[in-house]
DNA sequence: CTGAAAGCGCTTACAG
DNA sequence: CTGAAAGCGCTTACAG
């Protein structure tokens, strides 16, 4: 609100003037027009430097009744999963010609609420939307309201005039629980992460998948929540080991849980890969880092981003009937933690 | 440019029918004006919902000359500490009531022009920018042109029209230093970053007033460049290892250089805070998870964002006169990384 | 190929 | 306290 163009802005109509030609072919020159011949052409284009002339967007859009701006409304841009994903995303639709409003909403569906409108007032045309933690169909009735594209990326909600983005997470909690059984082991926990949450319904379903198609019993003793960070994992993994009948495996619900777990085990004496095996779930830049190397689920978290701004192109150019839904891929990648492959330093108990 | 606003759009002129009145009555509404009857404020407001009328707030900034937007420019949000800065900076803005274009240059002096001319198109009045690698101040002539308050942060640029926010780079890296040196080291080494960026240089020269204020030679082959990741401090680590007197410390560029420094460590069989004292600088996250827990310089990222957008908020309300400067603060953490406090977990070598 | 005129959705003096 | 009119910076038929 504070703050005007600085002194009096320079228009095309002082392009016009400068150049001496009527404000129209001013305006076609901006457009890049074939109809305005060389000589004016460059007239133009020299009064536009000289002056410092910027286009207003705005007046234009305004004038055409169009907008390119779309809002990009993420959860958590601290968390380098979705930092990651934003980039992708907001990559792609700026290669694409849309500028892209990006705001983190800190997982507060009240500030979602706030920004998705202030967005929609400065004339977005469609979202991509990671929703905060707690956000529910109902929180959406607004922004349904509006009649735009909106594709939620990662957290799916349950409404069905929504796009969505998201991994393979059941396919791949399978598979990494899959692992795990055939590395041997019968005990095996879904350790954090909060019921409730979409992402961690899918995960611990594939795990239970697994479980049920090995003959396992489910044990729901082996099921532990948690907050979904590291403090969380360690937490967590102090529960399940005090079970009378701990497990000799888990699977988390995420890489920054598992590596929380892998902080526990140490602080027990046990070392993951050998002692205990630890999977986890997004393969984050750390996975590969920490000791032992942690087996994970791999989610392309910037091909995630990238998949959500292809679905909101096509929604907007009008070539998608209806939502659209993407499964990105979920593979499971073996490093040492899970304990097949060796790992690669010795230890001393 | 590819969308309109979906079928007609509701304007100030369907509300005024709607509610009996005219277009100026509910224009007065929707600015809170005390002037109109609570009668007809009421049925105004009535109408708004019904209709799911939404404010066009660029048809009234343009109207009015005035603009509520700024953009944020940021070199690299993928980076931990930069996306926690930029929440800082985003979340501060937003309480101030305007509207921040946040986008990612991906350390891109190319794409950073591109998108601050895009916001600029887009009605910017001002710009936090955290500079791509590489940018220097002819980068920034047309920018400058504008006329607009523009502050960097983190990364100051050599430009007197610029406002900034830096960290203490200089005291921070000249206390960690000291540390080291009152720990009875006397072979020092400053690892990684590169010479060129502003806050490599900063930290180098803290660290060489240490040395110099405590009368030791300074050994140029202790100054060792690198990519400013893990794998450059790993890099940087095995170069200093091999000098023929190597160092029994390192002061490193930042946490991530320190972390790969560590591992390069821990490869050599050698355990940081035992063998060979490590300091890093900004206190990531992930600085007290590692093991040994690090030593580091501790850095207010979320602070700094805070301070700058405290900086563009003045220029733009025109309380400043010409840029501002502020120093965060840059205080040592001590840990157990550089040997002073005891490593908790015992190993073996 | 170019110029005069209308209009996008809003605000703001200015009458009444 | 409210209405008619002009105008923000642009685009787009429409004449010529």
């Amino acid at each position: 609100m504070l703050k005007g163009g600085g002194q009096s802005r320079v228009t095309i109509v002082d392009i016009a003037r400068a150049a001496g030609v009527s404000k129209s072919t001013v305006s076609l020159v901006l457009q890049g027009s074939p109809l305005v011949k060389p000589d004016k052409y460059d007239k133009v284009r020299e009064a536009i430097q000289r002056l410092g002339y910027v286009y207003h967007r705005g007046a234009a859009n305004l004038r055409r009744s169009v907008s390119d701006v779309v809002g990009l409304v993420i959860n958590d841009l601290t968390n380098p999963f979705f930092a990651e994903m934003t980039v992708g995303l907001e990559a792609a639709l700026q290669t694409a010609g849309l500028i892209p409003f990006l705001a983190n909403t800190g997982e507060s569906p009240t500030r979602q609420a706030l920004v998705m409108r202030a967005m929609r007032e400065h004339g977005a045309v469609g979202y991509v939307l990671c929703p905060a933690i707690g956000t529910n169909a109902d929180d959406l009735a607004e922004v349904r309201a509006w009649g735009l594209p909106v594709t939620t990326v990662m957290r799916r909600l349950l409404a069905d005039w929504l796009s969505s983005v998201t991994p393979d997470n059941v396919g791949g909690a399978r598979r990494a629980t899959e692992h795990l059984l055939w590395l041997g082991h019968r005990r095996i926990a879904f350790v954090g992460g909060r019921v409730g949450m979409v992402v961690h319904e899918e995960r611990r379903a594939g795990w239970e998948t697994a479980l049920r198609q090995a003959g396992l019993p489910l044990d729901p003793a082996l099921a532990v929540e948690s907050t979904p960070n590291r403090d969380g994992g360690a937490v967590a993994l102090q529960r399940v080991m005090s079970l009378a009948d701990p497990p000799t495996a888990a699977l988390c619900f995420n890489d920054v849980v598992a590596i929380g777990v892998i902080y526990a085990l140490n602080g027990r004496g046990l070392a993951a890969g050998r002692d205990f095996a630890v999977v986890g779930f997004d393969d984050i830049a750390d996975a590969r880092l920490i000791h032992p190397p942690l087996t994970t689920v791999a989610v392309e978290s910037r091909r995630l981003g990238e998949h959500a701004a292809t679905i909101l192109l096509e929604q907007l150019a009008g070539t998608a009937a209806g939502p659209q839904h993407i499964t990105g891929d979920a593979r499971l990648i073996v490093r040492a933690s899970c304990g097949a492959a060796g790992a690669p330093q010795p230890k001393a108990a």
